[in-house]
This record gives C-alpha cells, sequence and structure tokens, in this order.
DNA sequence: ACTATTTGTTTGTACGGTTTACTAAAGGGA
DNA sequence: TCCCTTTAGTAAACCGTACAAACAAATAGT
C-alpha cells in the first residue's frame, strides 16, 4: 500500500491528534453512533442500523445486544411486513430507562430544576429561591435543589448537567459568576462527590446554544444570544460547541457599541449590555411614553446588537442566529433591526437581491444570516444541560 | 459495567458522530500520533515514543517498522548512553522521503509555486507571471507551474496544495474568485485527474493560518488577517480549522466599518477593505506629504480593523492575532492601534491592570489578545498549502 | 563477576469487525 | 401446492490491532 492510498483512507480530515485510539474505545464510539442513528431516525430494525451506519448487521447485533442488557433500548415487536423476506424486528430507544437531572442557575432570582427523561422531555420540576444567598449559601441551594430532584426521579439517573452564569473552565468549575459571588468554584467535583454520580457543568448560553441544536430544528452552525440580566452567547460550530482558549467564548456582553453609550457596571460605557439586557431594556421602555418611542428604543437596541454581531457573522459564515429571552422584547422590531444592521454592514448589495446561482454551495451569494427566536421556552437551559449529560454519558443527543 | 463507567472511559468529549470506526481506521490514527510526536518532540527512541503516547513498546515496533518500510522514518543509531541499561535507538521522520508541491495563487500578477520538503523547508522554487490571464488561461499557466514543479522535485512526491483566492469549498472547487474570473472550477478535481496526486485547494488565508501553525509558534487558538489586494483572515479554533457553513468563514473584507468610508468595490462604503487593502493604503499613504500625516493614515486604518475585531475577539476568547502583508504598513502604528482599539472596546478597565489570580484559568482578568506580525515571510501561502497536504497524507503538520 | 536497568523483540492472548454460511419467515410464480 | 427468491437475524471461522508476559542484548554500578 502507498502512503496516499492509505491516507485516502482515512478520509483525510484536518483533526488535532492528542491520544492514542484503542480499539475498545472505537467500539464506544460505534456504539454511540448506534444510538445517535436510533435517536435521528426513529424506530428502525437492526438491519436497517446496518445500512445507515455502514456496519454490518452482524456487528450491529453484537452492539444492539450489549445496548440491550443495558436497558437502553428495546425491542417493539415486528414491523408491519412491508415486503418479501422475514419481517423486521422494531427497535427504539427506551426513554424511561434512565432519567437526567437538568439544573438552570442562570436566572436572578430563583434556581431552577427538573428531572428529564432521555428524550429531553421534562418529568417534573423544582425549584429554589435565591433570596439574595450568595457564595456557600447558593451552592447549598445548588444540593438542597438537586436533593429534592433525585426524590423526584423515578428512574436510575444518568447525571446531572447544570447550566451556570459566568465562565465555567473544562474541569466544570466556575471561575467567576459575579450575581451569585462565585470564585473558582469547582461546582463539578463538589457534586460529583456528593451524588456520586456523572456531573457536568457549562456556562448557560453554551447549555442553550445545544439544547437548540438538540430539540430544535437547527444545523450545526448557529449562534445563541441569551439576553437576561446580562448578554452572553453560546456558539456551535460545524456540530462542536466551541468554548473558548479561556472558556469564556460567546462573553460579548461588554464589546463596546458606538461611542455613544450609557455607563456599564464593568466601568466602560455603551457595552451591549448596556443597549440590550433586560433590566436595561426594561427601564427605557418604562420611560417610553408612546408606542412609537417604545419601538424606537427596541429598533434602537436590534441596530447595536446588528452592529456587534456583523463582523461576527461575516467571520464565522453565520447562516442563523438565535435569541433567548424575553420575547415581548427582542421578536419584531428589535430582531429586524437587527437582520437589517447585519444585511447593511456584510452583504453585498449588488447581489443581494439576485439568485441567478442556486445550488448548495452557493456561497457568494448567500443571503443574511437568519435571526430568530429561540423554538424552546423558559426550559432551553435546563434542557441544555441535560443534552450535556445525554451527549456525554451516551454519545448523542 | 454501568453505563456511566463505560461513558467515562470514552473520555467525555462532545462531538459529532458521523461515520462508523473500524480498528483499521483506529491504526491510522496511532500511526498518525507516532508520526505527530516524533515531529513535535524531535528525535527519540520506540521506548520514548512508547511513553509519551501511552502505546506499549510492542505496538510502536510495529508502527514504526511499519513507517520504516514506507520510507517515512529511519533509525539513525545509537544514543549517547545516557544511563543504565541496553542504549536506545534514535528515530527520525525522514525529511527527504517525499516532497510535496505548494502553490499560491493569491498574489495579484504572479502565480508562485515551490517544492518542500517534509518539514515545511523550501527546496527549489518557480513561477509564472500572470499578465492578466484569467479563466481557463489563468487555470492553463497553473498546469504549467506544478509541471516545472515537478521536473524540479527529487523525491517521490507526496501530493500538491494549493492556496487560491476566494471561496473554496470542501471538494477543493473554487466557487468565485474575481480577478481571475474563476466560478465553480473544479481545480482540485482537474489536477489530480491530470497529475495523479493526491491534491488539496484551499483559500489562502486559511492556507496561511495553518502555516503559522505549524511552521511559527502559535497555538490552537489563532485569527490570521491577509492584508494584500484584498483582505481575508483564516481561523483556527481549538486547534482545528474552521472554514464555515458556506466555506466562507475569515471573509471579512467587506464589514463595514463606521458611516464615514469611502465607496467599496462591492458597492457599499467604509468596508475594511477600503480601509486596509494594500493598494488603499498605497494611495492613501502616496498622497500624505508628513510622517505625521503618515502615521495618522496608518493610525487610522488600525483602529478600524481593531472595531471590525474586537467583537470578534470577544466572541471567540481569542488571544492572539496574526497580521500577514505588506510588513511596511502593518507592523507598527497600524498594529499598536489595532490591539489598544481592541483593548478600549473589550478589555474591563477595572480590572485591566491588575492581576491578582495567577494561574492557567485565569480566563476572567485576562489581558487583550496580542497582535502581532506574522513570522513567516512572504511563502506563508505556499508553506501553508504544503502543510495541509502534510496534515491530511500523513496526519501531522 | 554479578546485579540492576533499560531497550527492543518474540510469543501467545483478548477483542473488534468482517466474511461466509446458515436458519427463519415471508411473498411470488409455476 | 411446491419451489424459488428475498430479507432478517445469527453462528463460526478468520484477519487485524493492541496488550501482557517473557526474553535476549547491552550497559552502568558494585
Amino acid at each position: 500500500m502507498t502512503v496516499s492510498e492509505r491516507a485516502s483512507r482515512t478520509g483525510g480530515r484536518t483533526l488535532r491528534l492528542s491520544t492514542k485510539v484503542l480499539p475498545e474505545e472505537a467500539r464506544g464510539h460505534n456504539r454511540a453512533l448506534v444510538l445517535q442513528t436510533l435517536h435521528g431516525s426513529g424506530r428502525q430494525s437492526r438491519a436497517d442500523l446496518a445500512r445507515t451506519t455502514g456496519l454490518t448487521r452482524v456487528t450491529i447485533s453484537d452492539l444492539v445486544s450489549e445496548l440491550m442488557t443495558d436497558g437502553l433500548v428495546v425491542e417493539l415487536g415486528y414491523r408491519e411486513s412491508s415486503g418479501r423476506g422475514k419481517p423486521a424486528i422494531l427497535l427504539e430507544i427506551d426513554r424511561g430507562a434512565f432519567q437526567i437531572i437538568g439544573l438552570d442557575l442562570s436566572e436572578y432570582s430563583v434556581f431552577r430544576g427538573a428531572v428529564l427523561d432521555l428524550g429531553g422531555q421534562l418529568l417534573s420540576r423544582s425549584e429554589v429561591l435565591l433570596s439574595g444567598s450568595v457564595g456557600a449559601e447558593a451552592t447549598a441551594k445548588v444540593f438542597a435543589l438537586i436533593e429534592t430532584l433525585i426524590g423526584l426521579s423515578t428512574a436510575p439517573i444518568l447525571g446531572i448537567g447544570v447550566g451556570s452564569p459566568g465562565v465555567v473552565d473544562g474541569d466544570g468549575t466556575v471561575l467567576g459568576a459575579s450575581n451569585l459571588d462565585w470564585d473558582h468554584v469547582e461546582l463539578r467535583k463538589m457534586l460529583s462527590e456528593r451524588f456520586l454520580l456523572p456531573v457536568i457543568v457549562v456556562n448557560d448560553a453554551n447549555a442553550a446554544v445545544l439544547a437548540e441544536h438538540s430539540f430544535g430544528d437547527a444545523d450545526g452552525d448557529m449562534m445563541l444570544v441569551k439576553v437576561g440580566h446580562g448578554v452572553g452567547a453560546g456558539l456551535l460550530l460545524g456540530g462542536l460547541q466551541f468554548f473558548g482558549r479561556h472558556f469564556s467564548a460567546g462573553e460579548i456582553g461588554h464589546v463596546v457599541v458606538g461611542a455613544d453609550g450609557q455607563r456599564c457596571s464593568c466601568g466602560k460605557s455603551g457595552c451591549l449590555e448596556t443597549w440590550l439586557a433586560a433590566p436595561r431594556l426594561e427601564a427605557a421602555l418604562g420611560a417610553a411614553t408612546t408606542s412609537a418611542a417604545r419601538e424606537a428604543i427596541l429598533r434602537e437596541a436590534g441596530v447595536r446588537l446588528g452592529t456587534a454581531l456583523a463582523p461576527i457573522v461575516a467571520v464565522l459564515d453565520l447562516a442563523e442566529i438565535v435569541l433567548s429571552g424575553p420575547t415581548e422584547y427582542l421578536a419584531g422590531a428589535l430582531a429586524d433591526a437587527a437582520v437589517e444592521t447585519i444585511g447593511r454592514l456584510t452583504m453585498d448589495p449588488l447581489h443581494d437581491t439576485v439568485s441567478h446561482t442556486p445550488g448548495s454551495h452557493d456561497a457568494v451569494l448567500r443571503r443574511g444570516p437568519a435571526v430568530r427566536m429561540s423554538a424552546l421556552a423558559d426550559d432551553i437551559v435546563l434542557r441544555g444541560a441535560a443534552a450535556m449529560v445525554l451527549s456525554e454519558q451516551l454519545g448523542f443527543s
């Protein structure tokens, strides 16, 4: 075999090698592939799985029997005979086999949590009022909330997912969450030692973007802008979450937009948060008397958002921006102004309205990105945190 | 084995599963790992490789013997005895075993090419004047240049790497390169059919960022801004090149910066290119009479660059921005102004000068990104294209 | 000279996936 | 009705990959 023949076999992706790959891990990969296929394409037979994955029927049978003994996959009985040949036995993921604890710590006055099944559906929920707790007192409320949720669960728990405000590193340590007064809190370590379960802690916007990808109908390149007490974003690039070198990717709240902004708590003036954060919008809209004035405020916020996003959209080739937060502010004039602004600052005006080269590779003449509200409601962070657990423990979401 | 035990074994990275993994491919991965280790850490013994990769000495011996029959690795003889025990046999990548053809089609008036060894060193070079050729005539000049370079090569050729202007898709088709009048030119297909060699075609800025990563001393998160007749960028995120959904990631040349810019060829006004492209800077500087006026022009360009980059730096958590292009314009006042602008628009002024939490995870209080000139000279695209071939064919660069 | 240490190889084993061959169950056609 | 074809799922034999145990070779220290 020549060198080039061998390389062409490997698929030639540009990847970063870091660790050895043992056959054992390859099997784990294939097992996850089966689960992912079963999750994405619904109920199907072993032979179907073999066809879609490229593995042989023999191997699929082996993997499926392993997944069945784990309780993750169940047989549903014979398929309605659709042709000649032996009828197929349909398989499905048993979404009740395990349950997941999801937490959202990003709201200002309450910690919310839920028990979810493997399909990401909420089974039961609980919450605890923050009442100004910070530091260890807030941590204790997290423990108590999980305790309650474990009591509400009705199946073995696959893991605990937490969406936290602030910057969270790869070890699940909250490096800084100012409103909770957390600084280098080793949340993942503390929780996994206490509950003896797999625990994942990520930033709330990063959890949200995964939820939108898993449960909404979004593709693999997306930016989710989460507006609440602050402004943050989560990135999905090429189907992978992107956290950044210092785990602070998506921290766009303190980018200055324009020279004429209000004072920000960080010390600068005109940060995106001063234009867009919910308390700021609320205050500005409260002072407005006419509906035209309200509209102008929202349009102005949208223009500022679009101004900050335009270079990002261009450099990341984004087709989709999702907004999450108070719909009454974000949808409508604000989103419209953002779309217009991004288009004005990035699109080619000569080609914007024509489309003489239809096809999937129409890169040069593409339109500006869609800006839309999240398809998920207030539970986006909860569900994203659960999806993180699914993704890490079972390899799909 | 429980589900969670199994998952923890897999390392739990958030990955996108797409294809099955066979033992054969796992071995290809490990073979590339050996090459990468040997490349990164210099000459070492089989036992050294076993220790650093985590594979056993037996497996390493097997992989190495395979690489030696391919001619990629050679024994250098015994190591100077450094202690007790049987002396080790040092191994090294034979950088002369194969050669690579690298092409840079991004300059305005000339196609440049070179023959490189596996270490990325230029062995010989050739170029062909464009003389206004476009379309098929330009393509013919590419063919002729490669023909010449193959004649200059003195070892089997591993592959051909091409850095092209414009948008290039994943199949190596140039979707649009206006100055060459190329529209959907299937360059990779044409070249590989003609020369029967592996061929890789990528955008010039994407090639450049890989060169900077491979041959400069840059880490895995970087943006390279390439200033020439236009302005483009290449992205390296988490150690992986990022091309974007429509293969137009990094296309920042036509982002509008400010409301007071000159007319751009695209129809808008104030595009980044109008501030920064080499012909524009040249014209502006030519009209300046005093050195203070020249400095002001360069500072203004740097401010505009920084304004466009600030949101990008924040959202991608970038620590490093590399400039490539005419040093006499880019280095100095322009780069300084860009750094200052980015800092002014993104950094926390209260914490910018203090650093009370030293450590690798110091995310909240980090400084603004470094903006520096490329460590590589004019051959950056050539060498990046060659690095693409190395990376795809051998799994290292 | 003897021992401990390190390198690299030989030999046998466990595991993963495939190929080949088989059984079971259905439809179609003479 | 009988036979053939088709499809689903399984069993056995085989090949490739990596490991563990054992070994030979070479060297330093005592």
